[in-house]
DNA sequence: GAATAGACTATACATTTGTACAGGTCAAGC
DNA sequence: GCTTGACCTGTACAAATGTATAGTCTATTC
């Protein structure tokens, strides 16, 4: 697909915004509002450029809030691939994609991470599953949550000890790993599990 | 919440599928000629009683396609409890409710069952899980799928015997079931397992 | 029998909205 | 210097849109 400039890609962002928070594309004013323009003619002007290369269609001809998006909509909370150490989590090294899951979480700062090995399979947690984590530090004692080690996020058991924290796997052939910010000084919790998305191929035959 | 008359639930669920279908409410206009009505203003009123009883609100006065559902949007699959025997699936005995999943698992029919039961334990399939399955006849020896058996769903690996089906559980402590048309005349394939969903809370320990 | 509520027609009007025409600026490339 | 493309202003206009007023018909309720 031809690439876009920086003013189109801030459209077309915003377009992507209001579409998720107000469940409609915006009108062609409600955007030159938006970035200040003085004349809806602007706006009209990038519209067609993103129709020409092929990032948005328009639904007929004087059609009210008729944008739409071509690409599949990230209605969704980012997917998380793998966390640089010692950034905030905003700062996600490769960002796999999005996973389509509107709030069904409850409300706070949602994301996925994709589960990678069988140390929750217990728990039934599966190695490829999409664990649905709510961004905050607390987390219950005992809960499942995501805990960012190495610049690796890590879905286990969180437990408080007085050192620190036990890393609990759901899988009797894994060790628990003990945390202490000592050794540790990048060690964060990303926050608890609340869900998780499994998408199945097929191969998922008894073990 | 106050009843609807039977006409207000027509365009309650006009508004409801367009929303779905096009990702935008429609105009005034375009539910009027929906229903055939001559006048803009039947419209008006039905939306004005439907603000009055609380299933809708409006987006500002004069906002093209403002009119937003105060109800989640089922935008989902329906989740499917109990499945009456010898009824095609639609026939649903008692639905849950509506599991919001867009298009994330493929095409075609697509509904979802609770699991009840831990025999699908060792498959990270746990007791409360959403299983989201295909609606389809055939499916692949030894996949996990979903069966109807005596008005119940279950969720077990299916395989094809020369008899009939062999419903094997993903759990030592549970024996397998065989079926055989015979005896079981009502027993039907709904369709393979493609996805699960797991909404968590707490009380998630360790076993 | 009067009153009320739901449902709808007919017409009208102001606002919103998509689009068009005629320009202007500015940087990049030839 | 000239052209091109991206970007924006200013104005205008017709279509679309939400809403209002006035009235009709019907069934139900008091």
């Amino acid at each position: 697909m031809e690439p876009m400039t920086e003013r189109q890609a801030d459209i077309l962002r915003f377009i992507r915004d209001e579409i998720h928070s107000r469940g409609c594309p915006p009108t062609v004013r409600e955007i030159a509002r938006r970035f200040g323009f003085a004349s809806p003619h602007a706006v009209t002007e990038h519209l067609d450029t993103l129709v020409r290369k092929g990032y948005i269609t328009r639904a007929g001809r004087q059609t009210s809030r008729g944008i739409r998006l071509t690409q599949g909509v990230p209605n969704g909370i980012p997917l998380v691939g793998r966390v640089a150490a010692g950034t905030p989590l905003e700062a996600i090294e490769n960002l796999e994609g999005h996973i389509d899951l509107p709030d069904h979480f409850g409300s706070g700062e949602i994301f996925a991470v994709r589960v990678q090995g069988d140390s929750m399979r217990d728990a039934g947690i599966l190695e490829g599953d999409c664990a649905i984590i709510r961004l905050q530090p607390r987390i219950d004692d005992g809960a499942i949550g995501v805990a960012i080690l190495d610049g690796a996020a890590t879905v286990k058991y969180v437990f408080k000890t007085h050192q620190g924290y036990r890393l609990q796997p759901a899988n009797p052939a894994y060790q628990p790993i003990e945390v202490s910010p000592d050794e540790h000084p990048d060690f964060r919790i990303a926050g608890p599990m609340v869900g998780l998305v499994r998408k199945m191929s097929r191969g998922f035959g008894p073990g």
